[in-house]
DNA sequence: TCTCAATCCTACCAGTTAGTATGTTGTTGT
DNA sequence: ACAACAACATACTAACTGGTAGGATTGAGA
């Protein structure tokens, strides 16, 4: 079972990576079998096709790695508004896992695969999904803190500010060049100033 | 010359449409054969190859279309803020030849082209730099006729709105409803509201 | 009306795609 | 040690891809 469970894993991890470059259709079967070293036969063996791959690399690769950078630097943290700031900061700036050039994970999957997907698109959605939850939360209780006003309508914000980073996520891609994080992330601090 | 001008145009038109809906590689030239009842011998003899027609569908349609669309509206007007949030109001709410299903095609090209197609990506910069200019004078000029606080950076200001409205052109495509625009539109309102 | 280039048409090609059929090898429990 | 199944390998296919070769048709000017 060992060997196996790393073939596999192997498999996702390697097509993650050429999928995030060069997007899901551009990625093909033979380029994976190539740079895995792993046979056709193998592959068809995991996975009863490449959508059944697309959609495991969304469920066990993505939604664990959301977890751990999107929503863990938003749990067990004081000012909400810092948090917030920071958490994009070090998205944009800091985490090199995430390539400029290539945007974000997420939205490169929604954009090449919605509306023709539906598998992908709810698998998606779920998990941007729980972003905003934990994000319209970590507003609420700043709400209820005293740290954000109360007129703010948190899921209003939420929407904002993840549209937001979306946006910049294409931005970068377009220019090739984190110059245009700077700008923003210094408007987004100014914006977060306005919800004390 | 007249015919020959109009099945160009026609080839132009209907890719632009398969292109908006399904992609830029998923679209085959045998597809855009089919709907526009051209030959194979008639599209080559109007573009060199299929990348060539893409960067006319950007340059000879996008291009003014954005003129149009996202540009027009922002000029002879009173109130810059009230222009902003209209515009964005406009094509998120009343544009009905951008669906809500298929997000902004400016966006979709640039994350399915980029980095791995250069020209394209010069070609979506000017359209994209060209919208970021006029956003900047119009608050530069707001500043100057008092409707925007002195202290607003007018570039940040277009960075922050424009990725704003890519990132929820990508939203609504993930939801496939108008309906996250609503929450987003509020909030863009109130940020909008605090530059005074 | 004749010419000749602009415009378009048909048949084809070589490469790539996702997927399958039919195996062989490795491993595990008994 | 051996049966049985999990895991992997090889060779293939049918459909599709962008692109080309070479010929037919059209229309505008002489």
């Amino acid at each position: 079972m060992k060997k196996a469970e790393a073939t596999r894993l192997n498999i996702l991890q390697k097509s993650f990576e050429f999928i995030y470059a060069r997007g899901y259709q551009n990625t093909s079967i033979d380029d994976i079998l190539a740079t895995t070293q792993v046979t056709k036969g193998a592959f068809y063996y995991h996975f009863k096709n490449k959508d059944e791959m697309g959609l495991a690399i969304i469920n066990e690769l993505m939604k664990p790695a959301l977890t751990k950078s999107f929503i863990e630097p938003l749990q067990n943290i004081k000012n909400p508004l810092d948090a917030i700031y920071n958490l994009i900061h070090l998205l944009l700036m800091e985490n090199d896992f995430l390539k400029v050039e290539y945007g974000c994970p997420a939205a490169n999957f929604t954009q090449e695969m919605t509306p023709w997907n539906k598998d992908f698109s709810e698998a998606l959605g779920e998990i941007i999904q729980e972003w905003m939850k934990v994000m319209t939360n970590v507003i609420e209780n700043g709400k209820k803190s005293g740290y954000i006003h109360k007129d703010v309508k948190a899921k209003q914000v939420a929407f904002f500010v993840i549209s937001g980073y979306w946006g910049i996520r294409n931005f970068g891609k377009l220019e090739n060049s984190k110059k245009v994080y700077v700008p923003y992330l210094k408007e987004l601090k100014n914006y977060l100033n306005t919800l004390k």
